[in-house]
DNA sequence: ACAATATTCTGAACGCCGTTTAGTGTCTAG
DNA sequence: CTAGACACTAAACGGCGTTCAGAATATTGT
């Protein structure tokens, strides 16, 4: 008999459209708006009945934040897709940095709560750490191995380069959604394109070539 | 008479004083421990009366980060003390970012406080914008500018170098406190390395130079 | 020295928050 | 048709930021 998987379907449905409720306000008011009591309205239940799906807010929000992971990822497909699957590991770098770019500068508020909070609490949770952003470091790091590995980078190790390059990006990112630049780079364009040219320098470097001692061979 | 004077100076000297217990609370507990009640506790005073002297939390947290980032110049000093005061502008760019990674590393709640917080709301004030981030921003700018100067650095234009540069260390800097590194990277030694390496590899960059296509003259 | 005034401080309350519990209804199974 | 499982909620608890009437204290004028 489907009934209890018609129960089964009906709970699951129920813990998503808490997650979306919580994704929503997020997005459109910011963190400080969601609060268990706005989430219940939202969805037209009572803030007790949300314990009966997620243990507590920690727990929610770690499904929502991982739910965002989910659609990062969404952004770097669309952007692999944008320079098709031929393209060099190089290429596909600065792909999976223009992705991140682009998704913080749209999901300001999403992506706070993604990197800015305490975290990480069902990763402890004794099963495999399948979880948020190890899975697309994974993706960074085996492009980079592959820019390494066809020459492209001089690197000796594939995991301190996407770290490095991780790190220029989200410091970008975290610094522009956090309010913290000038107003001259504020714009949402300039950004971008603050990021395109972090992503030059660090391919060519700061250094001109000239003035580098040439490696004994 | 001295004695409006003193008057004065016991009101700025509590002050300072709750400004300070915020600060103690923050290093030993978090963000999440501080509460205008637990300030209050800790100063011996009743909650109400801290609004004798601050409009609002907000406001005690401005002043809260605004002694985070004057803490922030004293490992500036101490950094470009140890590599003396002839060093080429270069040498001293790196000293400013291992100044930072290591303020962030000694500091981490505090850190986060003053670059996570939704702030800066008495920049907005009128007044001359000469706070927090921005002074130590002008320094940088300055000392990539007579980097580039002295042709240590090939850059266009030393406000977007110094963002970039500022990106990166402060990138992993976010990440490493908000504990987005895998176990390998989370030693603060580990750290300290990788933040070395990056601004190494900034400077020479990713891309072998004997691929570069040579600049047409 | 004392009354009048100005200043500093606080107890108690308000409306929010996350969370728990006791108890309400409703659907299902025998 | 009844007994039990289930989904749900009203109400409360303690903690939060904040406000305000009034107590306590210090300063002044005489």
């Amino acid at each position: 008999m489907g009934i209890a998987e018609r129960r089964e379907r009906e709970k699951e449905a129920l813990r998503t459209l808490i997650v979306e409720a919580a994704r929503d306000i997020i997005s459109e008011s910011g963190l400080d708006a969601l609060s268990m009591r706005s989430i219940a309205e939202r969805i037209e239940y009572s803030p007790a009945t949300i314990y009966l799906y997620f243990r507590d807010k920690e727990e929610l929000l770690g499904e929502v934040i991982h739910a965002g992971f989910d659609r990062m990822g969404e952004y770097i497909e669309e952007e692999l897709t944008v320079v098709g699957p031929g393209a060099d590991a190089a290429v596909e770098h600065r792909s999976l940095g223009r992705a991140y770019a682009r998704f913080a500068l749209e999901n300001t508020a999403y992506f706070r709560v993604m990197f800015e909070l305490p975290t990480v609490p069902h990763v402890t949770d004794g099963e495999a750490c399948t979880h948020k952003p190890e899975r697309k470091a994974a993706l960074l790091v085996d492009t980079i191995q592959r820019a390494i590995d066809a020459g492209l980078y001089q690197l000796e190790d594939a995991e301190t380069g996407a770290l490095i390059a991780w790190g220029l990006v989200h410091g970008l990112a975290s610094l522009y959604v956090s309010g913290h630049f000038a107003p001259s780079v504020a714009s949402p364009e300039s950004f971008l394109n603050l990021v395109e040219k972090a992503m030059d320098t660090l391919g060519t470097g700061l250094v001109p070539r000239e003035t580098l001692t040439p490696e004994v061979p």
